[in-house]
DNA sequence: GGATTGACGTCTG
DNA sequence: GCAGACGCCAATC
């Protein structure tokens, strides 16, 4: 049986996140309405295991990649960032306005 | 079934 | 402006 549950939604906005771009949790859960913004940690936490997400492109209101201690490696996060042309110092992301991404700016 | 934790955020001091 | 405390909802122990 599917989930449908509001942890597909949270997949699927994660992937709706362009190419060099990042988004929050805050915003995310503001756009689902989720009510709390560790629900979308917590979701993200299961993408793991349940498809691929990136979730290395959602990050907190900070732009530290507080996450990165779930990945495989703490480093693989920043690597995969930094891949994409975003700027990452000291496991936080560079002009994080510039790379902002909210899912409001799909619409 | 109750208590604790969790990839966070906002408010108050 | 910085630090600390509370709140959020769901899952796990």
């Amino acid at each position: 049986m599917e989930k449908r549950n509001y942890v597909q939604d949270v997949y699927e906005v994660t992937r709706l996140i362009p190419f060099g771009r990042f988004s929050t949790y805050g915003s995310i859960a503001n756009y689902l309405e989720l009510g709390s913004a560790r629900m979308v940690g917590w979701a993200l936490n299961k993408s793991f295991t349940d498809g691929n997400v990136p979730a290395h492109r959602v990050v907190n209101r900070k732009g530290e990649l507080s996450g990165r201690n779930h990945f495989p490696s703490p480093t693989m996060m920043q690597q995969l960032l930094e891949n994409e042309g975003v700027e990452v110092k000291n496991d936080t992301i560079v002009d994080f306005k510039k790379h902002f991404w909210d899912p409001s700016l799909e619409l």
